[in-house]
DNA sequence: TTCTACAGGTCACTGTGACT
DNA sequence: AGTCACAGTGACCTGTAGAA
């Protein structure tokens, strides 16, 4: 529970400073808060950073989100994962294309660890249930959602909110050592594809929806939604992985 | 208390990579 | 193709420690 031996998210506190901390012993919200005095911190302003972990740690036991979503520096949202990785949704979009202005999105997939649910275009993707459905998620993780999929789907659905933390397995992937794209990092996991979807790209992903939208060869969406499928699933063990390994590689040398 | 030195936080800017 | 967070770098600002 790596949100709980944070103190980044306090007022003036960086990663230097939190770092000195840890290495001071003060490991959690709950060290910080029995110790007195720390050396490096004013009795009043430790008064003032007191009151902010119990904030923080109010907010935490109700799942409210958006405290951190405010607070946490977008690249440290993965310390969020292990207390809210019941509550969280993986996303994953397929398009006609690479731009929001030019291109169409053709399947929604979003999967919250046991259920899979796709919303595809001319079918079943509508603003309003997909907005419903993304509302019961306080933390959504994506792979390189933040400059494709998320920025996509406020283009199209400019009601949506994502104004919750997300965690974006591409940025905290590179941080442990896997770079490359998606596939190459579930291979590096070991993470196998099996059957038509295996050796598929993003690219086979547009094909597909033109076999459907001109001649509607109906093997063709469901090999799409199959792709689109498999793709927002294997966001779940990389997520896993890499928040041990994260959490590992940044605080490990204190405990 | 007041002053100075400087550690460290933050912001602006640039080049890069990965998404369909 | 269009997007944008990230890392890296440097400039600037703030707040703390330590001395008088």
């Amino acid at each position: 529970m790596m949100i709980r031996q944070s103190f980044i998210f306090l007022d003036g506190i960086g990663t230097v400073r939190e770092r000195r901390l840890w290495e001071k012993g003060i490991l959690s919200w709950k060290n910080f808060l029995e110790s007195k005095k720390i050396k490096g911190i004013p009795e009043k302003r430790k008064s003032i950073l007191d009151r902010e972990i119990e904030e923080a740690d109010f907010n935490l036991n109700r799942l409210a989100s958006s405290f951190f979503f405010m607070r946490l520096p977008r690249r440290e949202h993965w310390r969020l994962f292990s207390e809210f990785r019941e509550h969280a949704c993986f996303i994953d979009i397929e398009t006609t294309g690479l731009s929001a202005e030019r291109n169409d999105i053709t399947v929604v997939g979003v999967y919250n660890g046991r259920e899979y649910k796709s919303f595809i275009k001319d079918i079943n993707l509508e603003e309003e249930s997909l907005k419903r459905e993304l509302e019961k998620y306080p933390l959504i993780i994506t792979f390189y959602g933040s400059a494709f999929d998320i920025p996509f789907l406020r283009k199209k659905f400019p009601t949506l909110s994502f104004e919750k933390p997300h965690i974006d397995l591409c940025f905290t992937s590179r941080r442990i050592g896997l770079s490359g794209g998606l596939k190459r990092i579930e291979e590096g996991l070991g993470l196998e594809r099996e059957g038509d979807i295996k050796g598929m790209s993003g690219f086979d992903a547009v094909r597909l929806w033109k076999k459907w939208e001109v001649y509607r060869d109906r093997r063709a969406l469901e090999t799409l939604v199959e792709y689109n499928r498999i793709d927002v699933e294997n966001l779940s063990p990389i997520a896993e992985h890499v928040y041990e390994e994260l959490k590992k590689a940044v605080f490990a040398d204190f405990v």
